[in-house]
DNA sequence: GAGGTGACGGCGG
DNA sequence: GCCGCCGCCACCT
């Protein structure tokens, strides 16, 4: 059974909005982690079937650097591109204006 | 039990 | 803005 941070992680990847990205650092602070280290680890941890978005969860460059954990290199890349998110050189374009921060969820 | 690793980030130079 | 150092913490030799 898996670790409730890991499923709060995975709770606020599936939140963020379509068309838009965040960081692994937004969502510790957000979850209080500590570390942002922890963020990408417990991605690397989804299961398939849980259906989490880990395509919108970049570094704080905009890079894809979790894009090796796909099946292919290129998923991470297609999947976004398929939001209407355009990647270059494996960064994503006008990251700052797309850039979505959890604590949005708060009212 | 000890040391290294990593889908990372902040801070100083 | 780029580069390097250090802190972070669960996991894996």
């Amino acid at each position: 059974m898996p670790a409730q941070y890991i499923l709060d992680v995975h709770d606020v990847a599936r939140s963020i909005p379509r068309g838009r990205v965040t960081t692994y650092g937004a969502i510790a602070s957000f979850l209080t982690l500590g570390s942002a280290r922890m963020v990408g680890w417990a991605m690397n941890k989804c299961m398939p079937g849980e259906d989490v978005p880990a395509h919108r969860v970049l570094n704080r460059k905009g890079e894809l650097s979790g894009r090796n954990a796909f099946p292919t290199p290129t998923t991470m890349q297609e999947r976004l591109e398929e939001e209407g998110i355009s990647v270059t050189d494996d960064k994503v374009d006008n990251f700052k204006d797309l850039f979505w921060d959890p604590i949005e969820l708060l009212p």
